[in-house]
RNA sequence: GGCGCCAUAGCCAAGUGGUAAGGCAGAGGUCUGCAAAACCUUUAUUCCCCGGUUCGAAUCCGGGUGGCGCCUCCA
């Protein structure tokens, strides 16, 4: 396999170091990369999707300059929030948790998002997780206690090295859960003995489950090896969820979990990031019924991905009409049915090469989609303004070629999927719909307009059109006639 | 109380030492019967404030002010 040559050193922003490093895979050709996924008792709201868009797009870009990528990105299935929605509807909580994972896998498909190599569940690794509870025993760092297991923090020298916090400012007892169980109020638990009615599974500590971390140690280690090379998550992971991974695995292995450490910034609404706890969310369902694929995740790959992003029904529909026009432009490219073209256009704006290099510092994707634009704003200039008969072959080949570098930046930023023709009708047939508008009387408006402007009674003709533009709708004459759309 | 992040035009947003990308909105123009779309031009002598380092700072350092996050479940 040839070795990836990307435009420029990757460089990615390594939460343990706090800086931006370059990024050396520990083989030549492949990427091992762990995302930390749902837990899965409820629908997923948007900024969970955030989260799966970037490093969804993460894996797509390290893909395309040529890594094999092996992503894994898990399910937890078996969780106390679990438990407590399985009781509230009377459901057993493996049941409900299944449910819950094939509505994330659908609204994982519309939002087009890769399928991970391998989306392992908690219920399905009992074996290997008790087995590293059992090694971390072994090895002093945890202790069992009335039927729980806990991961003794003061025995792990380089507890909080992650999230940088002094231990002895932690304010223990106040904010952190002091059990009888526990040594000491940092400790947390590795396994947690069965209570009546929770699913539970057989362990040399009796009856149980395992606590929230372990799973992602055990399951990384799993499929990805005791070090891999990107681990990725929410910002709220960084404590206490992956320090204690962290802690965890190395306490096992004796070996680094991980090179870089990628965490990604909130959603917010209203000035607060938006949490289930908060009860601020909006469901990644509600919000692709607003808008779609498309232009959600042109909002989220917006602003840089550490970056805290703002939600808002603006910003939303400054997306969408941003890739309306993209599609629009991608439908003239398509009209003007570009033919083969073998030509090289020299001495052009190599846009491929800018976004590639935006990509390589630290996946820069709004400095990525400038680029984007940037190109755009080129084929329309060059697409319409010759349109069709002035071209040359020059241009035709300039044209080609801009297509199929858009095409590979869409491929990256998991945009363009759709004919144009498609996207754009869709939207169409979405707002008729959401307007409730009469397409038969809007058809009769515009045929009675162009009759009057084929008369050349353009007064009769301006009248039509407002009447029209009253019913929200614009119309553009073109050659082919006149076209509507609502505005 | 501890730790960390952020502050760029009316709005969104790139930019970590070399003289302010991109988008939206606004203004003017080309095109058009008029429009729309598209394209062109234009819109921050300046990057929260005050000091400092430097030939040179939005970018580095110190001090303020303001916003946010984590420390409890959270992507």
């Amino acid at each position: 396999m040839i070795e990836p040559m990307p435009i420029a050193p990757i460089r990615v922003f390594n939460t343990m170091s706090q800086s931006k490093e370059e990024f050396k895979p520990l083989r030549a050709s492949q990427v091992s990369i762990y995302v930390c996924g749902p837990t899965v008792y409820d629908f997923i709201h948007i900024g969970n999707a955030r989260t799966f868009t970037v490093f969804d797009t993460v894996v797509r870009f390290l893909s395309f300059v040529g890594y094999e990528v092996n992503y894994v990105r898990n399910y937890t299935d078996v969780d106390d929030k679990i438990i407590q929605a399985a009781m509230r509807m009377g459901e057993r909580p493996l049941a409900l948790a299944e449910r819950f994972i094939e509505a994330f896998e659908e609204d994982a498909a519309h939002l087009k998002l890769l399928v991970p190599r391998v989306a392992p569940r908690v219920s399905m690794h009992m074996e290997e997780i008790i087995e590293m509870v059992g090694v971390l025993e072994a090895k002093g760092f945890a202790y069992a206690s009335g039927g729980d297991v806990y991961f003794s923090v003061s025995s792990y020298p380089g507890y909080a090295e992650l999230s940088k916090r002094e231990l002895k400012e932690m304010r223990a007892g106040e904010r952190i859960a002091v059990t009888e169980q526990k040594r000491e109020p940092l400790d947390f638990a590795l396994w947690k003995a069965a209570k009546p009615g929770e699913p539970s599974w057989p362990s040399p500590w009796g009856p149980g489950r395992p606590g929230w971390h372990i799973e992602c140690s055990a399951m990384s280690a799993k499929y990805l090896g005791e070090t891999f090379d990107i681990h990725g998550g929410g910002g709220d992971l960084i404590f206490p969820h992956h320090e204690n991974e962290l802690a965890q695995s190395q306490a096992a292995s004796g070996k680094p979990l991980c090179n870089y450490w990628m965490h990604c910034g909130f959603l917010d609404l209203a000035g607060a990031k938006m949490s289930k706890s908060l009860g601020n969310t909006i469901g990644l369902r509600d919000a692709l019924s607003r808008v779609d694929a498309d232009s959600l995740r042109f909002f989220f790959l917006s602003t840089h991905y550490r970056n805290p992003l703002k939600f808002s029904d603006k910003s939303l529909g400054d997306a969408q009409a941003r890739i309306g026009y993209f599609y629009e432009s991608l439908q003239l490219l398509e009209t003007l049915a570009l033919p083969p073209t073998t030509e090289e256009p020299k001495a052009e704006r190599p846009y491929l090469e800018e976004f590639q290099t935006a990509m390589c510092d630290d996946f820069n994707t709004a400095s990525a989609l400038a680029v984007l634009s940037e190109l755009f704003n080129e084929v329309n200039l060059l697409g319409r303004k010759h349109l069709p008969h002035k071209a040359n072959a020059k241009t035709w080949a300039r044209l080609s070629h801009l297509r199929s570098q858009a095409k590979a930046m869409g491929k990256i930023l998991g945009l363009f999927e759709e004919e144009p023709s498609v996207w754009l009708d869709r939207r169409k047939q979405a707002l008729i719909a959401a307007r409730k508008v009469d397409v038969l009387k809007i058809e009769e408006l515009v045929a009675l307009r162009q009759k009057a402007r084929e008369a050349k009674d353009f007064a009769q003709a301006d009248v039509l059109r407002r009447e029209l533009g009253e019913l929200g709708v614009e119309l553009r004459d073109t050659p082919k006639g006149p076209e509507w759309k609502l505005v």
